[in-house]
RNA sequence: AGGCGAGUAGCUCAGUGGUAGAGCAGGCGCCUUACACGCGCCGGGUCGCAGGUUCAAUCCCUGUCUCGCCUACCA
């Protein structure tokens, strides 16, 4: 007794085949059986690598000219090969009595004719793995034909001595892998397209001697027999047996080109991880078979694009993006901004799940940057371009431009060095934050707001062409980072800034930024950062207690060392702009003053808003006993680290001298938010 | 079944041996003369689970669970 899912195929049977193994069938191995419907006669075989005893029945009827297993049984144990579809899919004479019938209509009439033979023992319902067509859902059916083959062995083995070599590197790593693991089991690879068009197979077959003839162009006469009724393969090739020539044909080979020898072989070939196989692995084969190199460094993978749910897109399923439609509707500096911003070195298995709010996030940070610039030329028009040319962090006569322009100077440099690096490491996601980050966090948030009152002070009017050339040069900068990122919009404001005698005609022909290092500047650098610790501290206190922008309250700063006492004392008007505030005293020690007060803590540093009236204190109470609990927190924890002997016995010195500032620190802001909590 | 990955804030994802970050989403308040495609502020995470190594683990190791991808197979 066998089981099957596929009874119409058991017209082409020319076996049975159970387990050796298998006490139910030991047997009857080797016994012939009487084909029920055409009365071939076959063999029972014994076959180990065919049949899972457990399975079924235990015995498996092998159709070896219509299953790929069987077929492998079949040439194993020298079976006949029994075709019993034509190319239409209706039964050949070999189906006996089903001559001539639709597969379909077979399966039909052969489940009838065992019913009525009395041969049936039951069914029952199981999940098959038969083959559909992707589109029309039509089971495939598996048939014998002859098709032609590139043996890939040869091929193979200097493609994977070369990346065991490194003359091609994989990015990640990880992928050299997965191409091992393939290129070591390679199977032969089949041409043979049954398609309607393509490049047609150059092998003919002689009508005499049936010989097939493979030549470049027709040939008058069969290269066996000299026969002359030739006709052409029907077939057509693999559309990757001509894309595996890309590399090299794409550049006039087999002709010795000025572009071959320019630009054969070539630096990075980046594409989607599920191409490896396809494509990357066979071009590197082709490569290294013609051109006897390498055509490519470095294969960047990235993961595949899906849509937002994480489906591969496709035609079939209908949620492919068009890329013209969404570039018409957002830019196409908004599509590319958002693939980059998604794209990291492919992990297997993950994907960039693509939605369009992607894309709009783009389009807001276009609009920004547009809205930015304007505002920028907006205040030019006293600018002199050439005169600015030299300068960038201090004037003709050696004074230190302010705090801000050298602050952002530096940034420019950290924000350059930072993309340039995650570019060079192909980790485009983060180099396209990092530009994302250095443009609105740093130059719109923070430069943009100094620059403002201080453009518009008479009393300020000698750092009027600093501030603006500062200015330009941020966004100089900010437009070349960005560029590979949003080609379009930045040529176009680019062109708009003002520039020196000389400069470039266009972006794309200025130098990638490259870190200046003579511009990094820490200590300028940790006076903004105290700045902006102070100015963010008190807008929380404002916004918290519902303190109106309109009220610009005095406000006492209470440090517990001379840097902070000098960096705030002397930015005090930076500090009273961002945060709309009045007069500012800044004091190492002193009486908390009575009235209306409102403390918070900016680290160590205690802040007292003074205001005319004091209402609700229930926020700024909420407020000052969060941070308890945070700084209690943090002090248990860093006072249970450094009581332990361990810790200071093992651990660096750096990490102990950082922790015990901490510490101190953490005790001091600590208390002087119980002495505030105290006096509400 | 074998191979390869991933599990971190509501979502999508970064990240580092020294007490966690972004974008979006959410809440509150603002038309503060570049931008409401905006500005300011706020909330939110025992970094899948269990062991181990270490002075110290989200990060390294082992196991485990879940999910995904590739290859093979499913009479």
């Amino acid at each position: 007794m066998v089981a099957t899912t596929r009874p119409e195929t058991m017209l082409g049977d020319t076996a049975v085949a159970v387990h050796p193994d298998d006490p139910r069938h030991q047997g009857k191995i080797g016994k012939v059986i009487k084909h029920p419907f055409t009365g071939r006669e076959f063999p029972v075989i014994a076959g180990s690598v065919l049949v899972d005893p457990k399975f079924g029945t235990g015995a498996v009827k092998v159709t070896p000219a219509h299953d790929p297993n069987d077929f492998e049984c079949g040439k194993r144990h020298n079976l006949p090969f029994v075709s019993i579809f034509d190319e239409k899919g209706l039964v050949t004479a070999e189906g006996g009595p089903f001559v001539g019938l639709d597969r379909v209509e077979a399966r039909k009439q052969v489940k009838a004719k065992i019913a009525e033979l009395g041969l049936e023992r039951g069914g029952k319902p199981h999940a098959h793995a038969v083959g559909h067509c992707q589109r029309c859902n039509t089971i495939v059916e598996p048939m014998i034909s002859t098709q032609w083959f590139v043996k890939m062995e040869p091929l193979a083995k200097p493609a994977i001595e070369a990346v065991e070599q490194g003359k091609t590197r994989f990015v990640p790593e990880t992928w050299s892998k997965t191409f091992f693991h393939w290129m070591n089991n390679i199977r032969d690879w089949c041409i043979s397209r049954q398609l309607w068009w393509g490049h047609r197979i150059p092998a003919w077959y002689c009508a005499a001697c049936q010989q097939p003839t493979v030549a470049r162009t027709t040939p008058e006469k069969c290269a066996h027999c000299g026969g002359k009724d030739l006709t052409q393969d029907e077939d057509v090739l693999d559309t990757w047996f001509s894309s595996w020539l890309w590399p090299f044909a794409t550049l006039g080979w087999p002709d010795q080109t000025r572009e071959l020898r320019t630009f054969y072989p070539t630096t990075v070939m980046e594409t989607g991880y599920d191409i490896l196989f396809f494509w990357v692995a066979r071009m590197l084969m082709a490569g290294l078979h013609f051109m006897k190199k390498v055509p490519f460094r470095t294969v960047y993978l990235h993961t595949m694009v899906t849509d937002e749910h994480g489906d591969k897109m496709s035609k079939v399923k209908g949620n492919t993006i068009d890329p013209l439609e969404v570039a018409q509707k957002h830019g196409a500096d908004a599509l590319r901004f958002a693939l980059a911003w998604l794209t990291n070195p492919a992990a297997q298995g993950k994907n960039i799940k693509f939605s369009m709010s992607n894309v709009e996030d783009a389009r807001r940070f276009a609009n920004k940057i547009w809205n930015a610039t304007r505002f920028v030329l907006m205040n030019l028009d006293d600018y002199n371009a050439d005169q600015f040319a030299d300068r960038t962090t201090e004037g003709p006569d050696g004074a230190e431009f302010d705090l801000p322009e050298r602050w952002i100077m530096s940034r420019i440099q950290r924000a350059t060095e930072e993309i340039n690096t995650a570019l060079e490491d192909y980790r485009f996601a983060e180099a396209a934050q990092a530009v994302y980050h250095f443009i609105w966090n740093e130059i719109c948030d923070w430069y943009i707001e100094l620059a403002k009152a201080r453009l518009q002070d008479p009393a300020q009017a000698g750092e009027r062409w600093k501030i603006q050339g500062t200015l330009v040069t941020a966004l100089d900068a900010a437009m070349r980072l960005l560029h590979p990122f949003m080609p379009f919009i930045t040529e176009e404001l680019w062109q708009k800034l003002p520039k020196p005698q000389g400069a470039p005609q266009s972006i794309m022909i200025t130098l990638y930024p490259i870190a200046d290092p003579r511009y990094v500047d820490d200590a300028t650098e940790s006076a903004m950062a105290l700045v902006q610790r102070v100015v963010a501290t008190v807008r929380s206190l404002r916004t918290e207690n519902n303190v109106p922008s309109s009220v610009r309250p005095k406000v006492v700063l209470n440090v517990i060392d001379d840097y902070k006492k000098t960096i705030l004392d002397g930015y005090r008007g930076l500090v009273s702009e961002q945060a709309r505030l009045g007069e500012i005293v800044v004091r190492r020690a002193g009486e908390p003053p009575t009235g209306a007060v409102l403390t918070a803590m900016a680290g160590d540093i205690e802040i007292l808003l003074i205001l005319e009236a004091k209402a609700d204190s229930g926020p700024e109470r909420a407020k000052l006993e969060r941070d308890r609990a945070t700084l209690t927190k943090d002090r248990d924890h860093l006072a249970k680290k450094l009581a332990n002997p361990q810790f200071n016995e093992k651990a660096p010195r750096a990490v102990l001298d950082k922790d015990r500032a901490r510490l101190a620190e953490t005790e001091a802001a600590l208390a002087k938010v119980e002495a505030a909590l105290a006096r509400l």
